[in-house]
DNA sequence: AGCGATATATACTGATCCGATATATAAATT
DNA sequence: AATTTATATATCGGATCAGTATATATCGCT
């Protein structure tokens, strides 16, 4: 799903700025969905408003730069829809975590420790977040992905506080071995 | 992480091709860790072979094409433990799944149906796969990572299987009061 | 006082990566 | 015969990223 269709999505549902369509994809509501970028986010709606499929309005503020808010046109709302309707690409992930823990025996037993408890406490900060998030008045698709999001965030988290200890005892043995 | 980097990990592991690393990030240790295309490998070797970090072996084959195995170097071995020791940067999910199951709203139900249905049997078979496995000779941190996968995939075809029919019976309600 | 961090904003650039393509050797399927 | 599948290497134009630059403010630390 190219990054374009993307903002389309997010202004779908009401106008926004570049700025504001980055932080949905970070802490909002698309936050475990898909990532983006500004470096093509800003070219995307460049794109979408050569194209006719989004309006930008510029606007000055007080105490803040001048903004421009994005609108969605018809002509892009029928592009959504058309990619909504398209068959999805394979999910994508980049997890430097994962890797990194795949080879935990490289890494010292505290450095160890620290990334997970970083990572649950990452878990346990977007589960408070997402969890105090009021979805009740949201359409029946995105509180579907939310609470697929809390479910999965959930288990990670409680996967990791479970067997945190036990990776921790067999690297720090794996090191006596070596050291023996 | 960059996939030079992912290329050493791999590596570091016992000798591959190019397209056996591919494989690796597909269905094998690395599937639900990080994702990598040819169009990066095969880049990411030769930038590795030329700095020393991996040697490059061609052998012919039998009914099948030529092949280059390579082998990691004492230097990459170095290269991939600093790169396991720095920071990891956070981590990144692209599923076009999502965020068309966020605008449910606007596919017909059958669709919508036919999408979950997909993936849940898509995860089951990841599962099976991944059950199918025999992990006990490995290393810790790769037991710990591939426990993760599980429980993270296991949670998620769930989630779809218990919450499937209350999304379609929400997005037909919709589209009736659409209709009406 | 100056710097860094934070927040809100837009925009750009060189590096990295992707999806698709090309090519090759085979075998199986339609 | 063409397509699909599997094993292999390699490339290319387009897409995206991480970092940077710039701007308006405020706050915290040295």
């Amino acid at each position: 799903m190219d990054i374009r269709t993307l903002c389309l999505g997010v202004l779908s549902r009401g106008d926004a700025t570049g700025y504001e369509i980055k932080k949905a994809f970070e802490e909002g509501p698309f936050g475990h969905i898909h990532a983006a970028s500004f470096g093509a986010i800003y070219p995307a709606l460049s794109a979408l408003s050569d194209a006719g499929m989004v309006l930008g309005t510029e606007m000055a503020q007080e105490k803040r730069p001048d903004k421009k808010v994005f609108s969605i046109t018809e002509r892009g709302r029928t592009a959504l829809c058309e990619a909504l309707m398209a068959p999805p690409g394979e999910d994508k992930v980049r997890s430097d975590f994962l890797f990194i823990l795949f080879f935990a025996h490289f890494l010292p037993a505290p450095r160890l420790a620290d990334l997970i408890d970083r990572r649950i406490a990452w878990y346990r900060n977007c589960l408070e977040r997402m969890e105090s998030c009021d979805c009740e008045a949201a359409r029946p698709g995105e509180v579907f992905v939310h609470g697929l999001g809390l479910a999965v965030y959930r288990a990670a988290a409680e996967y990791l506080a479970a067997n945190r200890d036990r990776l921790l005892e067999e690297v720090s043995a794996g090191s006596r071995m070596v050291a023996e």
